[in-house]
DNA sequence: CGACGCATTGAACTGGTTCAAAACTCGTGG
DNA sequence: CCACGAGTTTTGAACCAGTTCAATGCGTCG
């Protein structure tokens, strides 16, 4: 399979699993490197198709080559909400680390390579590789701590301070600290933004004009452009912390 | 310290922590029994005390002896978010094992006993008892599934099914499977309960009237009585599946 | 007892939802 | 190349669950 999908999102760096996966060990293999070789051949998945379902006894961790996935679950009700997004350089399932089953559903959201760690031998690798294991530990506190931010942001944010520190983060993740264009193709629908942030889709839609009007960002359908970085962040309610947390937490679960 | 607290909460089962740590090592320790050697001196603590703020350089985790705990975070505008309430038997700030400080802080709810379990040795003793480490992978990922579930309460519930389906939780939690009073004597003002499921005190309380109304509860003051668990559960969206889930999720981050 | 913190209750308000319909996008095939 | 059509997105208008503000009531701990 080919790796040229056209998508802005591919563009995102890869192996930002180094920042996690501590060095220290100069022997043949670092703890990232001997991760990575457990990972089987990058398959192609295209929109609507699913890597797991909640309940699924998978036990595979999975990494994002290119493209993009939604981690989600479905409530008592039958509505959908969103837990993350995983773009390319993340990895994802953690969950299935605590017992035999995924807690959440994985499904692709646009054309993507993805490849699978087998958890058995991820357990196997700890023995030869003690910082792999550290590594891991890192990657699921972590992961509590991003999921401690989205409740204050479900529970506590307006609509636009969510939707506003939702595109900033987006656009962190996907061109790194230090780019100055701040243009995105969104690979999730307005309904997926709005159940990531517990929104209606119609409230999302008039949202995006409004930032528009306003001189915030420069929309066209799925395309975005943060016009206004400093003005965004002030509504999202940013600090200089929290835009240095969204890049140190290059994972998801 | 003298251990006789007279709240409701200190009678929960201790040492509920075997579920999470496998004990199929028969040699001289069990993993729990292993980790547990670690623990220090039950230290008391009244309402209002802090084991650790958001930030802190503090690198242990601690288990609940008696008493109750608030994990807590605090919005940019300066709101209180409730992560989570951690009751006798279980262990908190997981999130620290992801790097040198911890992620929210843990306010003390009413008169209460704490172990500190020192994070070095906890990480020593994996080379020892390998299945520490396995126990301690369970508890993090279970953690993450938990708040899954409390994302969706947040973002999709309506006010009656979170405080329903928060009483239940309570009472599982406190009182074990098999209990049939359900009387429930709270550690957390109207406030705090507030705080956790994303409303405003008053609609906690008006929705308590309600409930009481209706026949649901028996509320006197912070002494609470499910009196019809069958409608409660009912409301609270809950399966047979998401009450054995409460069971096995006996631990908080 | 007296007082302060906590809880209850009422009334007005509002941010975001819901329902409904029109307009747009983009892939597909004629 | 353009027209078609399904799925998305936009926009409008009414509505409502829960909040906010403001008193009043209760309990419990000096």
């Amino acid at each position: 399979m080919n790796t040229d999908f056209s998508s802005a999102i591919s563009a995102a760096p890869a192996f930002s699993l180094a920042r996690a996966m501590p060095s220290n060990e100069h022997s043949t293999h670092s703890p990232r490197e001997a991760l990575m070789e457990l990972a089987g051949p990058p398959r192609g998945y295209a929109r609507g198709q699913h890597l797991f379902h909640a309940g699924d006894r998978d036990a595979n961790l999975y990494f994002v080559e290119s493209g993009s996935v939604k981690l989600y679950g479905i409530t008592a009700g039958g509505a959908e909400q969103i837990f993350g997004f995983c773009l390319p350089g993340e990895l994802f399932g953690l969950d299935v680390l605590g017992g035999p089953v995924h807690g959440c559903s994985a499904g692709v959201l646009e054309q993507t390579m993805v490849r699978a760690l087998p958890v058995p031998e991820i357990r196997a690798l700890y023995q030869r590789v003690p910082a792999v294991q550290q590594g891991i530990h890192r990657l699921l506190a972590r992961r509590i701590n991003e999921l401690y931010d989205q409740m204050m942001v479900l529970s506590k944010k307006h609509a636009d301070e969510r939707l506003a520190g939702f595109l900033l983060g987006l656009d962190a993740r996907l061109s790194g600290p230090q780019c100055k264009v701040h243009k995105l193709q969104l690979s999730m629908s307005r309904y997926e933004i709005g159940c990531y942030l517990g929104l209606a889709l119609e409230t999302v839609s008039r949202l995006l004009r409004r930032f528009d009007d306003e001189g915030l960002t420069c929309t066209r359908a799925r395309r975005i452009q943060l016009c206004d970085i400093e003005r965004l962040g002030a509504l999202a309610g940013q600090t200089m912390a929290s835009t240095a947390m969204i890049t140190s937490l290059k994972f998801s679960a």
